[in-house]
RNA sequence: UGCCUGAUGGUGUAAAGGUAGCACAGGUGACUUUGACUCACCUAGUCAUGGUUCGAAUCCAUGUCGGGCAGCCA
């Protein structure tokens, strides 16, 4: 592990939450911090999660912590077992080297044991112990579907929750708007057996959808919309993708959410702002059951967004369905599927995020830290390669045909002990056609008419002739190679300006080369719901290179460096030995293109 | 006309009554067998108005502007 990729040496962040975390360590109020990160799994998990991941994970690595993966899987109807399978891939290739050690898992198939505690029922949720050789898995908000529902028949007991017969419409109308009051529901005082018979009977399937639903009973008049009686069940006729058949009543968000904190003994409940307004809510469920343990608190923090980016499941989710892409994994996609396949390392979405901070104000992230980021991280762990991704044919005059000429080329200068391989310089190469100018721009380094210019790692050649053919396309041009400024050679150190990198034509192979742009062609696409049209429809352009041969045995998730292009890595999906393919992560800096 | 929440260079953040700092972006130069990297220097900020104080980004008041909330989504 380089310096770079090793967090460990990077001083811990310190954030506002942090603050909060550390004062209650200091204070000794919990026995261990405990975090949990909790997607719906609904869709692919993109920067934005990357955010919260680290700062949960980081939370409970720098405090000897846990940090629980639970699925907040309420809702069936848009949930499918794809998205818990790659969650589980993402996160854990998130965190993997960095955090790994807090992943709070349980055994397989294991619900909350109902135990007492000071005298009341309580239920658990413990992790499972590491190396206990035992099976293990993400934690299940659809695992407590037992538990929760003895807890809303106990919410009933105390008068707290009610069953109410109105229609969605009507729930609706009745709870008035922000500045008006709602109305009480004809139903608000019904009898505890009443209700705990209607109840057991939406769950016995007795009702159709959205016949009834159970309601926390508090305030139709509260300025807070959350705390007007809202709504703890509603009825779904359908299966669910971890539960199976067992239930046609599902718990809604705000009241799974606060309990499921509850039963695994989560700590510190961080959310994005907009559950700001949940937050009385969550206390008052708590609140209302009389739990014999520490209650969690619920700390919101801002989400992230960031410039030219999507950065929401539903709208992500429409890309694919449109077939704007090619998929959730597409190397355009901002999803960690995506940016992995792309070629970015775990380890620089960590560090961005880590540059980012924590706050409580909306803010616009500018990409270009993130492709700082990224490119700082594979600067320092790439090695370097010559590769053409749009060639133009060199003979160079004075070498014999099938003449060799090895050079040695350093692997990676930003090593502190940089080995070398061979680069073979023969009659004719390949170098890039935007590195030769038949009329230069002013300034211009690179090969032009009369000029000269170092073949990277080789030697100065100098551009005597340019040969056409009968349309006035460039063919080749002819060229006299110095071989006295050859490395070790007398020459060696003269200077010229420009130094382009190439690869011999009888040598190199081929390979196609995916070069990726940002997605959309506005600094926020998410602003607008006609984000689909302002698709950059430069996104991705496809070439066929041409690359230096010691690439051939490339393999993902190894990431080069092509010499003044960018870095390069093998497609995960489709690049084989046969068939080479590059996706382009990202350009290197280009001070000369502004 | 409700409730919640926020405001520091272009962008993202730090400063817990005591020198407004860091990173990115931008600019100039040095170095360079990557117009990369690196290095040096520069540009640029406390929403407004009052108040408290020897001293305010920070505390108080008022205002302005922004974001969120009326899913049987999360």
């Amino acid at each position: 592990m380089t310096a770079a990729e090793s967090s460990a040496a990077a001083p811990a962040p310190s954030d506002f939450i942090r603050d909060i975390v550390a004062a209650h360590v200091a204070e000794k109020r919990y026995a261990k911090i405990v975090t949990r990160f909790p997607p719906e799994p609904n869709g692919y998990l993109h920067i934005g999660h990357a955010k919260s991941i680290c700062l949960n994970f980081g939370i409970a690595r720098e405090n000897a912590g846990r940090c629980n993966l639970r699925f907040d899987d309420t809702n069936p109807v848009k949930e499918d077992i794809e998205f818990v399978d790659s969650i589980t891939t993402d996160v854990r290739w998130l965190i993997a080297g960095w955090a790994d050690e807090v992943l709070g898992v349980k055994a397989k198939g294991t619900t909350p044991a109902l135990v007492p505690a000071l005298g009341r029922p309580d239920y658990f949720q413990p992790p499972a112990t590491p190396g206990s050789g035992i099976e293990t898995e993400a934690f299940f908000a659809s695992d407590y579907f037992t538990a929760l529902y003895d807890c809303a028949v106990e919410l009933i007991q105390r008068g707290k929750a009610y069953v109410c017969d109105l229609s969605a419409e009507d729930t609706e109308s009745f709870r008035g708007s922000p500045e008006l009051p709602g109305r009480d529901s004809p139903f608000r005082n019904r009898s505890a057996a009443e209700n705990l018979d209607l109840f057991r009977r939406m769950k016995a399937g007795e009702f159709p959808n959205g016949a009834r639903s159970l309601r926390a009973k508090i305030d139709m008049a509260a300025p807070n919309l959350w705390l007007r009686d809202p709504l703890l069940y509603r009825i779904r006729h359908v299966p669910h993708h971890h539960a199976g058949a067992a239930w046609c009543l599902y718990p809604l968000y705000d009241y799974a959410h606060c309990l499921s904190d509850y039963f695994e003994g989560i700590t510190h409940s961080i959310c994005t702002l907009e559950f700001v307004d949940h937050r009385p809510l969550y206390d008052w469920l708590l609140g209302s059951l009389d739990l014999p343990r520490a209650l969690p608190h619920q700390y919101e923090f801002a989400k992230l967004t960031l410039g030219y980016t999507l950065v929401s499941k539903r709208k992500l989710l429409r890309l694919v369905q449109e077939n704007k892409v090619a998929g959730w994994d597409d190397p355009r996609m901002p999803t960690l599927a995506g940016l992995r396949r792309r070629g970015i390392p775990a380890h620089a979405i960590r560090q961005f995020v880590a540059n980012l901070g924590v706050t409580k104000h909306d803010s616009l992230t500018d990409v270009a830290v993130f492709e700082h980021t990224i490119r700082e991280a594979l600067n320092h762990s790439s090695e370097r390669r010559l590769a053409v991704l749009k060639p133009i044919k060199i003979v160079l005059t004075n070498l014999a045909p099938g003449e060799v000429l090895v050079c040695q080329a350093t692997n990676n200068p930003q090593s502190e002990s940089p080995t070398t391989r061979a680069v073979e310089l023969t009659r004719e190469v390949f170098i890039e056609s935007d590195d030769f100018a038949e009329v230069p721009p002013p300034k211009y380094f690179r090969l032009k008419p009369g000029g000269e210019v170092r073949l990277k790692y080789a030697c100065i050649i100098k551009l005597d002739e340019i040969v056409k053919d009968s349309a006035g396309a460039i063919t080749e041009l002819r060229c006299t190679a110095d071989l006295t400024t050859r490395s070790g050679q007398p020459n060696c150190d003269r200077k010229v300006k420009g130094t382009i990198h190439w690869v011999s034509a009888e040598q190199a192979i081929d390979a196609e080369v995916r070069l990726y742009d940002r997605l959309f062609t506005v600094p926020e696409p998410g602003a607008s719901e006609d984000f689909l049209s302002l698709v950059n429809p430069h996104s991705l352009e496809t070439v066929q290179a041409k690359l230096e041969p010691s690439l051939a045995a490339s393999a993902a998730p190894t990431c080069y460096q092509f010499e003044r292009l960018g870095y390069f890595t093998p497609d995960t999906k489709e690049s084989a030995p046969a068939r080479l393919v590059f996706n382009r992560t990202i350009t290197l800096r280009d001070a000369w293109a502004k």
